[in-house]
DNA sequence: TATAATACCGACCAATCGGTATTTTTAAAA
DNA sequence: TTTTAAAAATACCGATTGGTCGGTATTATA
């Protein structure tokens, strides 16, 4: 990797937890300098313009959780554990992750760009789209393999899953607490244990 | 009330709909003079700075959404029937009311204000703390009219009530879908009627 | 080592930012 | 109707915004 390349992913890096902080309208192309060290003219050699360094860096952003959050659930051994351990991982990013102390990058992009910024916005849908689908391909395994029954509504229950951490998220974010967090992850084991039992996610 | 607070009113009306849309940071004193109709030395002859008008706007649509969120729940007889229709009337509020056409001005504050505008978050969070007392208030009465369990963890409960619908909330923005909070409500009416029957949520 | 390409800096641009001081208009009190 | 205080508009302020540009230092290539 050359030195373009090199400081190119170092101002993405640094420039990530910066924007998941202060938002992207919030953060000025100085404040971009003070954190990387490079002034305005170097960080344009790299980035046309701001728009196209918020989109890159939202996109290195996701590529860096959602490898992490797969990573999080492989050694799982069976599909219902890995569809429960899904909300934990998501958790453990948040709570142990110094990249991320600002809540979840998907979420803040998400309200950040609901009008403006439209082809944020469409990353952002995309990002959440990932999410879902990799927790609707789990509870498909799971289903096959006996442990969650046929009539499961994968997609209602998916979104149940993503509303439920991004919601803790929120608070844990508001509150500076992480307790809801975990109040989400042991209220979703206990959904997932009793999906089996109960067949109302389908009606 | 004189033509003075006639206008303050309208302003703050105004206003509240449009920082909802585009975010305190990204709205400038121009923006704002466009959608009032009144230049800028005219607001800031009733507003002492952009963060004041910030943080009364925001107070301002706070108490219009706790007055109609209360109104939503008081027609319902049993402290049970209210504790389901907090979901019902909260997902009614962004469905059909136009005031909030870009979500929950709470969560949308919590996420712009996380680290900046220290006043602003404070004030989210005690937004937060009224709707998470209403919540939990509502569940001690079922608790004594025998509707709910003794053992039920309230302030638990309340906080996955409180996740799920703004996490709902957050889909239904992103995707400018309202799936999502009805799936939320569907899925709290259900966890609701489950805990009578389940000691779950005290362990 | 000589040359070409790339990375970076710092001064600068027009435009816009939030905010103020002053003047004009408007509405209420006398 | 006149007086007067408040409300709104105007003109303007210094600072900062995102972005550009010529020149220089550094790196990679040959």
């Amino acid at each position: 990797m050359g030195k373009g390349d090199k400081t190119r992913q170092a101002i993405l890096q640094q420039v990530a937890v910066l924007f998941n902080e202060k938002g992207y309208a919030a953060t000025s192309m100085q404040d971009i300098t003070r954190v990387t060290g490079i002034q305005r003219g170097g960080i344009y050699n790299h980035f046309a313009s701001k728009e196209a360094l918020v989109i890159e860096t939202f996109e290195y952003a996701c590529s860096v959780l959602a490898q992490q959050l797969i990573q999080g659930i492989r050694h799982q051994k069976t599909a219902l554990g890995q569809f429960k351990a899904i909300a934990t991982s998501f958790v453990e990013l948040y709570t142990q992750n110094s990249l991320f102390p600002c809540g979840c990058q998907v979420l803040n992009t998400a309200i950040e760009a609901k009008r403006q910024m439209l082809p944020l916005r469409h990353k952002a849908q995309e990002a959440m789209n990932q999410l879902k689908k990799l927790i609707v391909q789990t509870m498909l395994e799971a289903i096959e393999q006996g442990d969650l029954p046929d009539s499961t509504d994968t997609d209602a229950v998916a979104a149940i899953f993503i509303s439920t951490l991004e919601g803790a998220m929120l608070l844990s974010v508001l509150y500076d607490e992480p307790t809801y967090l975990h109040h989400a992850v042991r209220h979703l084991h206990w959904y997932a244990d009793t999906l089996m039992l109960n067949s109302y996610s389908s009606t």
